[in-house]
DNA sequence: ATGTCAATAAATATCGATATTTTTAGGAAA
DNA sequence: TTTCCTAAAAATATCGATATTTATTGACAT
């Protein structure tokens, strides 16, 4: 075996490869929402064959950032204000109830987890905003990760990513980030560690809400 | 084109039809919960070639009935007791969800679904179980088709398949159907038509959770 | 102009062969 | 025995070529 791994990452199978490139370039934007999806010119791109490209692409569907439609192809899922809204309610529905399940489970380790996450959180708050984004995502997928449900959380992570990719969009149109984003971080956390159900929830809407209200306000109808 | 089609069914593409095959297998339990699923062996029963078996195993990992291990291939998702439950719980509070915003949309065109599907569901209860099963899914997706939310939809209808499966499984041990099911779907169509949003969801809830309690029973620990 | 149809071009889907990786099995050493 | 290593077998993953299907174009008739 003489293969140097020149990234210091692990070399996995092209495919997943190709299903992490293409994921992140369907969440970032770089793939915009509708846009079709050739294979051809995929493998240009992932520099890999077209059977990775295709099974990147079937498994794409299930994080519904892509669609396939039998004999023609596959398209980077839609975009629409409509499709925002829809995805907010949910997660405030899906989330609530995670959170609420998670603080009825309370344990020593989860919250130390928590406090962990935050404070990582909080030291990336002034690097990169790809470091961040991590995160910020593994924070909030803390604080549902003990609802005792794996598809509740499975849910809720599809949907915060489905979210992120409107905050690329609307970040493409104007600047992000001029509210106390922290402090809404720390009264979740606060309120998760006190086991007050009630106010995490509380906070944790609110904060979803206020970012959903100002991306529906950037997005065209 | 000289190819004709010997089932009358339109022919598809190869993936499609490995899709709907292996759909069906590990729905009904002819693929056990937990096997590993092999390239070559599945080859030899759908009888077509290894990206069609592949794409169609990527594809089926949307609806979490396949589990895909990186570079050791496919399995049929794993079941358990607890995944059950997961799903009881998980189904009760989603559909509850669905039904209530369904019946706040109500329209005519969708009450005239409502009545129709139900029909459909009374005629086909002496033929054939599978004939009988599709009926009824089509009449509990028709009682959640309004509420606005094809996202909530698709998980109420993941769900509802990811159950099934589990009435396969506890079928195969004991006899089933001995309640009075269809005063039960009366019972949620009458609240329904009548926009009773709170005795509509008594209802739904409490068909399934009868048909849960009888499955848990069932389930080996 | 407009709609239809055939010919062509482009893209998808599929196959068969091969490379790569994981699993299994069989000893040798402790 | 148990552990560790290696060779062989099995299975997965990938490639390149081809068949099939869909999309496009342009001539022709209305």
């Amino acid at each position: 075996m003489n293969m140097i791994d020149d990234t210091g990452a692990k070399e996995s199978s092209a495919t997943r490869g190709a299903y992490l490139t293409l994921r992140n370039m369907i969440l970032t934007g770089q793939l915009p929402a509708g846009q079709k999806l050739k294979i051809e010119q995929l493998r240009g791109i992932l520099k890999t064959g077209a059977s990775p490209v295709r099974e990147a692409l079937s498994l794409l569907t299930s994080d519904m950032l892509v669609e396939r439609i039998d004999q023609r192809g596959f398209r980077a899922a839609p975009a629409s204000k409509a499709n925002f809204e829809e995805i907010l309610t949910l997660r405030c529905t899906l989330e609530d109830l995670a959170l609420r399940q998670s603080i009825a489970n309370a344990s020593p380790s989860w919250e130390e987890r928590l406090v962990l996450t935050h404070h990582h959180m909080k030291k990336a708050a002034g690097h990169d905003s790809v470091v961040f984004e991590e995160a910020h995502k593994i924070f909030h997928m803390a604080l549902l990760a003990n609802s005792g449900s794996p598809m509740l959380e499975r849910y809720c992570a599809q949907l915060y990513d489905l979210n992120i990719r409107y905050r690329y969009l609307a970040a493409a149109s104007s600047s992000y980030k001029s509210r106390d984003v922290s402090a809404e971080h720390t009264e979740i956390l606060e309120a998760a560690v006190h086991h007050d159900a009630q106010a995490a929830s509380e906070s944790l809407l609110n904060h979803y809400r206020r970012t959903g209200d100002y991306l529906s306000k950037s997005l065209a109808v």
